[in-house]
DNA sequence: CCAAAAGTGTTGCAATTACACCCATGC
DNA sequence: GCATGGGTGTAATTGCAACACTTTTGG
């Protein structure tokens, strides 16, 4: 745990360095085990769990602040992020932040903007599950994947930030990029399949499926198959390279 | 014009009761003559148009600030509005929002805010141009209407900001809620064909296209004809009340 | 009576959906 | 050998795009 003066800096240096009363939030997408996965942080010391965010840096764009607060919590630097809404109604807080200073053992001053209104840009990330190295911080305990379906009631408005990404996802599933972001290098059809079905919440027809894909032409087939498992061995596949912008 | 006092009275009040270091602003749709059209106002005594925006007040979510803004330059209390990106770039204003308070007179302190960068919520509106009553502002000359084709070109990221909104627009057109406030309250299906056309930027077939339109069952045949036009007398639709929200 | 726009219905294509057969693998 | 999942092709449907003729009106 941090000593009472180092997170009382922490909340100072926050107020000087960051644009008052903005925010960027990310909800990210991983997929893993035939189920797309979010990546959550637990307020210190409660059993609070939100998205992971950040604030603005007054000389730093929107979308590099989202780039930055990804890097912190996933390790990834080339992260595939997607601004989505912007959440700016006046309760969205209500007052529950306070929370999270307290338990951190922080009197903060009064009027410190984070203890009022902050306006929430939001962002959703799909990013490589097998790549990610989730750390917590300062102000979180623990930053772990939970499976998007089953995951615990998120703090302020992040449950229908949540809803609104995944409705945005959908929309962008029919470019490749979606996809090619989520999957590992490579992967077989019926992986793929399992991925889609989890973004659009139905089940597909495995041969439409297939032959959607592959027309897009956006898809290698490795002289390889996933062997090991059940049952016949499906083929491997990978994107092609100009869409594999590796996330480092 | 306004006496220096009474501009900086307002820019000082303005850094209080608003929100540092965010605004909003709004294209607003109309469609007249078979054309869309936007709202544009005038800086005041500088030949540079912008899109109509403001500040957010502090306890003031942010489609009420847009409400607000709306209200205030077309007189319409109800207006379809929606928010459809944030822009949130470093370079987006340029220093060029200093020409605008030294044009009126009023010399700002260095660090006031609204003179640094600022994050802009955008929001697209559409309104039945016939219903407008276009005011200009303490700090613009002019409010007027120009066809989206042939604008002036826009302070600041403001072309991006229309043409993100048109995108968005286009987009919404499936619903007959868009058509439904950007029409009068009646209307030909030539005429309603015509405002498809200009948003898609393409030409669209009579047939099928008022075909879809009655599928859909949002629109009623009034026992009337548009007449006195030259050639035939083309029937008048209207909307179903349901979708008929007056923009009072 | 002619030009130009409006009202209506049919036909064909293309994209999507539904569906059936064979193959490989583990138990 | 049988249950389960994977690989491939074809038939049916449906939604959309293309298109022709008649009617009305002003000049």
């Amino acid at each position: 745990m941090l000593s009472k003066t180092c997170v009382e800096t922490f909340f100072t240096k926050q107020m000087q360095t960051y644009l008052p009363h903005l925010s960027v939030d990310c909800v990210v997408f991983g997929f893993h085990d035939s189920d797309l996965k979010l990546l959550l942080t637990k307020w210190k010391h409660m059993n609070i769990w939100a998205l992971p965010g950040g604030y603005v840096g007054r000389r730093e764009s929107l979308d590099d602040a989202a780039h930055r607060v990804l890097r912190h919590r996933t390790g990834l630097r080339h992260v595939h992020l997607r601004q989505f809404h912007t959440f700016g109604t006046l309760n969205r807080r209500e007052g529950s932040s306070r929370k999270l200073w307290d338990g951190l053992g922080v009197r903060a001053p009064r009027d410190a903007w984070p203890l009022h209104r902050v306006v929430s840009i939001g962002y959703y990330a799909l990013v490589d599950f097998s790549r990610v190295r989730p750390k917590a911080d300062y102000v979180s305990d623990a930053c772990t994947w939970y499976p998007l379906r089953d995951r615990p009631m998120l703090a302020f408005d992040h449950d229908a930030m949540v809803e609104h990404a995944l409705a945005a996802l959908r929309e962008s599933l029919d470019s490749p990029t979606a996809s090619a972001t989520l999957m590992p290098e490579s992967f077989t059809m019926p992986e793929l399949q399992r991925l889609h079905e989890a973004i659009l919440g139905k089940p597909l027809d495995r041969r439409n499926f297939q032959k959607r894909m592959l027309e897009r032409g956006v898809l290698e087939r490795l002289p390889y198959r996933r062997t090991g498992g059940a049952h016949r061995a499906p083929f491997l596949y990978r994107f092609h390279s100009r869409l594999r912008r590796a996330g480092l």
